[in-house]
DNA sequence: TAAAAATACTCCATAGGTATTTTAT
DNA sequence: ATAAAATACCTATGGAGTATTTTTA
């Protein structure tokens, strides 16, 4: 699991749609279904269901939210801590 | 930033060296010395300081390895969460 | 001066991008 | 029928390993 991939999930979660994301991701459908396809066999679980138009996050994508937005959070709360001069 | 660079972060930090992290990793001094300096680079600043045997971590490096340590944790309980079968 | 980190270099795996096919309603 | 996801494919980037040089207490 990889930082990356946790964005590309938040995104496609707040997008409901591949597509969608890989546009504010600045990359191509291609890359985003590879990297949560990806993530959802190295979690052993769906994420999402494929809809008609767009997916739908599972009961454990949207735990799996949870968790990843607070992880990229808290990457955020590490960089704006270091950042501070006088941090050290 | 890449979780693996947490990661390796975490094992120099607690050993005290690049060498014996490398070894923990699996890996070769040179890749943790890369590593831990692209991500000082990354964050601006210095994680630690080079002695003639081993590293010590700078105020900043100690500051970051709370932050570390926590977000490869939640990484680690949202695996745990998704693996419970009555997660979903 | 010697143990350990930094650097230079190579090779291969894989990430990203293009084009096409498959799926689901 | 059609919009969107999956797949196949190619290329280029960069991660891992090897060998060597530089650093520092």
């Amino acid at each position: 699991m990889e930082l990356k991939d946790l964005k590309y999930f938040v995104t496609v979660y707040e997008a409901n749609s591949f597509m969608r994301a890989s546009i504010s991701l600045a990359t191509v459908q291609s890359n985003v279904s590879f990297r949560i396809r990806r993530l959802e066999e190295d979690l052993g679980a769906t994420l999402f269901v494929r809809l008609r138009r767009g997916v739908k996050p599972t009961t454990k994508g949207d735990l799996f939210y949870r968790y990843a937005k607070d992880v990229l959070g808290k990457v955020e709360e590490a960089r704006d801590m270091i950042k501070k001069p006088n941090a050290a």
